[in-house]
DNA sequence: CTGACATATGAAGGAATATTCATATGAAGT
DNA sequence: ACTTCATATGAATATTCCTTCATATGTCAG
């Protein structure tokens, strides 16, 4: 009755970095180091994040010579964010 | 640009007792005692678990007597977990 | 207003997750 | 093969979150 994997899925969303990721691939494909810069966090960190969110196949990845492009598995999470905006953050505590 | 906000919603979702209490309230709404019985769980536990819930609009509580009835706002959950059916939970790592 | 039951709250400890740093692996050009 | 740039990995620490316990608050009945 009880699903145990929703969670797993659902720690990738709980997490700033990562949504922030998220946010940025929605408009187009970047590679680990486009998006350290445009984020302006550390690599290893941001790498983490990618693995992490590749795992629960949020994004995909492709090899393009020296660079690993990411770009996002729009299918779930578009939708999924649009149903949190139309439930408004404003129910939420914290900024 | 980034919505800061989105990852405090899913901090509910990611958590497997908050996804059990809403996996109950989906069939019916249930009062504090009723959830702590049917989870097998620490009474404050639960209590916490509720207004954690409860601050992002998850669930709505009405009092009923000594006691407090909770119930799923289902118009956000709902699509969201079915979303993840189909994204199927296959693709995550460990069970 | 007292007692019994129902739920909430706070603070401390413990568990899980994230961050950091050092380093490893990989790909491409020379 | 060597160097450089790009990304990944692992382990230690830092941080955040969860759990627990003790107790507070609230509601009703008598």
């Amino acid at each position: 009755m009880k699903c145990p994997t929703y969670h797993i899925f659902f720690k990738n969303l709980a997490n700033p970095l990562k949504v922030n990721i998220i946010s940025l691939l929605k408009y187009k494909e970047m590679n680990v180091n486009e998006l350290v810069k445009e984020l302006k966090e550390e690599q290893s960190k941001v790498s983490h994040a990618l693995s992490a969110l590749n795992h629960c196949n949020i994004v995909v990845s492709r090899q393009s010579g020296k660079n690993k492009i990411y770009s996002l598995n729009k299918t779930t999470i578009v939708p999924m964010l649009k149903l949190i905006d139309k439930h408004k953050c404003k129910y939420c505590p914290g900024r």
